[in-house]
RNA sequence: CGCGGAGUGGAGCAGUGGCAGCUCGUCGGGCUCAUAACCCGAAGGUCGUAGGUUCGAAUCCUGCCUCCGCAA
């Protein structure tokens, strides 16, 4: 515990590399890990004059109040933050204008609110946006999920110039990230985060000295992605093995995939997919057959089985197949969904 | 005090007041050309923890610890 905590604060080294690469006067908006990733990179190469940021909110088994991972980082830094829940209206505007004083531009990376024009045109340079997707595809909350639903081989980050609509501005950067076959959207994120804050701070000294032109989107292309809910999690085995497989993985850490078993909630974790037919499974329909020389347990699917290799019941924790069906023989041959 | 579930031999699960059980694994032996198969036998548990109720507690009550689902 003690060595983790050491391990986060390094003062010293941050401040040095400010120091000799200072550019930009930065105001930095973000709420989640990967604007916390951004933020850190961001820090190590500019001024960060202030941190924006959402409140503290309830989370966990507890509703315990937690801050944001873009709170956390700053206060690392030794950054000042500022919580606000929203940013309409005179009177926070005038507080933000305030705390903003100084600043070169806003960067915004999954800030988790829509900035009102009054605030974007606030800094001379005005405000940029890292957004995890190669725009126009995939605008909205949930790029990079989608990207791996679809089946992408690969994606990026886009850094734009932001206006009034949602993801809509000119592009001024961009950089294409693979996506690997067994990528997740943690894992995913992590490498856009990386992507994206190298590309960020290469990109903004150019953007200050005029060097870039910014291209428009073509609108006509755009994609657009929406907040993902728990229900989306849940399995329609009339899919392919492929698909569900998919989703696994764009899905991970939440809501994740489950079906149903016996009126339970039946979560699955890491999934594989069948390359041999299994034509006399139904869609939905479990059984144990011998993959590989040791017998798996198969799903049936719409084309394709599906091999699970952790399932996990309320309140239980995360099992491997093989323990899962020792507890519960009757799980070989059930009907799920 | 957001709602709820779970902690039982190495693993998973059953047992809800009266001698602690099942499947798997482990160890020993046997069968077999062979095996993740089969047969015989063995080891291994202060039933999360502290206290209480009872003639008697894994089982009922209370506190604490740990893990997890839902909600956010």
């Amino acid at each position: 515990m003690g060595r983790a905590v050491e391990l986060f604060t390094q003062p010293k080294t941050v401040k040095s590399v400010k120091k000799e690469k200072a550019f930009l006067k930065i105001v930095f908006m973000g709420t989640p890990p990967f604007g916390a990733t951004v933020l850190r990179r961001l820090a190590a190469s500019h001024e960060v004059i202030g941190v924006v940021t959402q409140p503290d909110r309830p989370a966990g088994r507890k509703n315990t109040l937690t801050p944001p991972a873009v709170k956390v980082v700053a206060q690392e830094l030794g950054l000042p933050v500022l919580q606000i829940e929203r940013l309409r209206g005179p009177e926070v505007q005038s507080r933000l204008k305030e705390f903003a004083n100084g600043a070169d531009v806003f960067v915004v990376a999954s800030f988790g609110m829509l900035l009102p024009v009054a605030v974007l045109e606030m800094p001379p340079l005005g405000s940029l946006n890292v957004h995890a997707s190669l725009l126009p595809a995939y605008r909205g909350a949930s790029p990079v999920a989608q990207a791996i639903l679809d089946g992408r081989n690969e994606t990026g980050v886009t850094i734009m110039q932001m206006e009034k609509g949602l993801d809509t501005g000119p592009a001024l950067s961009r950089v294409v990230v693979p996506i690997a076959p067994d990528d997740t959207q943690p894992t995913l994120l992590e490498k856009l985060a990386q992507a994206g804050a190298e590309l960020l701070v290469e990109t903004l000294p150019r953007w200050a000295n005029h060097e870039i032109q910014p291209e428009p989107q073509d609108h006509n292309q755009a994609t657009h992605t929406g907040i993902i809910k728990k229900e989306d999690g849940l399995i329609n085995w009339l899919e392919s093995a492929a698909g569900i497989e998919r989703k696994s993985r764009a899905y991970d850490p939440w809501p994740g995939i489950y079906t149903l078993w016996q009126g339970q909630t039946l979560k699955l974790g890491h999934c594989e997919v069948l390359p041999e037919k299994v034509d006399h499974l139904s869609p939905g329909e479990t059984a144990l057959l011998p993959v590989g020389g040791s017998p798996s347990l198969i799903i049936g699917t719409g084309q394709g089985g599906l091999a699970p290799l952790e399932l996990q019941l309320p309140g239980k924790r995360m099992l491997p197949v093989a323990d899962f069906v020792r507890g519960y023989p009757d799980f070989v041959g059930a009907k799920l969904g």
